[in-house]
DNA sequence: GTATTTGCAAATGATTTGCAGTGCT
DNA sequence: AGCACTGCAAATCATTTGCAAATAC
């Protein structure tokens, strides 16, 4: 069994083609739109129906095996549920990077709502800005 | 002349009736979303179309008098533009509420991309949870 | 007065839904 | 057999566009 398959199983989710091959593509591409997902996956099975991507990432994100990474301005991407880390949003080639946390990190969030009395249970960084291979090009 | 007014010929937008009160109704509410604004401005304007609630959103976002705000699993809401800050999203109720950023802010998201090539021009962090309000409702 | 902006209606694009057929278990 | 999943086609919903009339400066 693949990791993929152990993956959706864990969460209740029965391991179809389909489903394998979307977090295959999500996971090779880190980042990846809806229409992007079913371009690359109807490479390796050409039946696939655009709507059948789309009841599955509704499911997947709600079992919290995909994750959505909303982009201002843009189509939301999607990624393997993963660690902390923060994106780093290239406004020129609409890539994003991953970057872990340090540790000082989560001091600061909870610095910055110890005294709320609101509870935390998702955190989302975007960082927007240019990424090196866009720097060269513009310069 | 309103600030809006000021605000949007500073920006070399035409101060009409229609976006005036696209921002005023922005400034109220704080975090809005683009239906919102449409139900929010029919009320004083009763003529003004969707469409032209669109075409200002758009520009005033690229002149940046308005910044967009993406929430994970919802519609994009939108907000004057004002010093940085942090956004707590109450995935009960859906409200946004405004945290301003401490000064460690700027070090940990310095730290975080130092060694990176990435040249970073807007940051945008939302934390998900559950608001005052709705964690007393729930217990 | 002129260029811009508006409101309408139609067009486009994205996402969702219903359902019959398929494939597991 | 029984239930969940898929693919198709149609339906819905959100956003954009083109254009004639109205408005800001």
């Amino acid at each position: 069994m693949t990791d993929y398959a152990r993956l959706l199983k864990e969460n209740g989710l029965k391991a179809t083609f389909q489903r394998m091959s979307i977090l295959e593509v999500a996971d090779k591409h880190g980042h990846i739109s809806v229409e992007d997902i079913y371009d690359e996956v109807i490479k390796v099975h050409p039946s696939i129906s655009l709507a059948t991507i789309y009841k599955n990432i509704i499911l997947m994100v709600e079992k919290m095996v995909l994750v959505e990474v909303p982009i201002a301005g843009k189509k939301p991407k999607y990624e393997l549920a993963k660690s902390d880390h923060i994106h780093l949003v290239c406004t020129e080639c609409g890539e994003v990077e991953d970057k872990p946390c340090i540790s000082t990190t989560d001091k600061v969030f909870l610095a910055l709502t110890s005294q709320e009395h609101f509870k935390i249970n998702r955190r989302q960084v975007n960082l927007y800005g240019v990424c090196e291979g866009c720097q060269s090009l513009v310069s």
